[in-house]
DNA sequence: GCGTTATATGCATGTATGCTCATATAAACA
DNA sequence: TGTTTATATGAGCATACATGCATATAACGC
């Protein structure tokens, strides 16, 4: 009988650049700024130019970032264009991430309170 | 009665900040095939330039910059120090991606196969 | 057609960071 | 003490990329 245990699969070293890619997208502030407005649904370029207090020239280009990455996606309608998230692993990731960092800084706080 | 739904948390502009810090350690390529190969337990340095072929120079400034991350543990014994991976979420995180990255690719297998 | 609004892009610049060479530290041992 | 082995680090170089300015494209109204 085959152990039910989940390995770690084997990685190639394209798998690897890959994946580093994909981390890469999301080492960004702004862009993680933009995806934190698009949680609760689409919004045009200007309203997320608002909602961050970026400039449009560099919101634009970080839309368009995450886009080629597959992460949002694009609709266009008269003037405006709309973009929402498309991929839901982002939201886990954000999660598995702030999870991490929230225990990494309460062990430290249990550090300085001794 | 309070919504069961899991809402994303509200994020601080720092907040962000380093959740980016975080993603950009784990996007370089030679991290994570350092993070991949201590996945099986801890290795010495040079285990390590072995495995993943880098130079001893440049293993050991990535091996810092996982430590640093409080990603790593550094434990010295005689000549040799070794590192082990420290905290579990990077085995999620990894395959999150990896399954997200799965799913991409097979779709656009789709488009190609029609 | 012309002007206006929303978004995208070419170019230039500054900054961050990965890589390598040489050298430094640190521990073991003769 | 001097030598060897394992790991870390300072300096310099090259490259990637985020940002802003100006301008281009595209869709709408007159």
């Amino acid at each position: 009988m085959i152990s039910r245990k989940k390995l770690p699969r084997p990685l190639s070293a394209d798998a690897m650049a890959l994946i580093a890619r994909r981390f890469a997208v999301l080492s960004e502030p702004m862009r993680l700024r933009l995806l934190h407005a698009l949680f609760a649904g689409e919004k045009s370029v200007n309203e997320l130019v608002a909602l961050t207090g970026g400039t449009q020239t560099n919101v634009s280009r970080h839309l368009q970032t995450l886009t080629h990455a597959h992460m949002l996606t694009r609709r266009k309608e008269g003037l405006q264009v709309f973009y929402a998230i498309s991929d839901p692993s982002i939201f886990q990731l954000c999660e598995l991430v702030c999870g991490s960092l929230e225990k990494q800084f309460s062990r430290q706080a249990d550090v300085f309170a001794r």
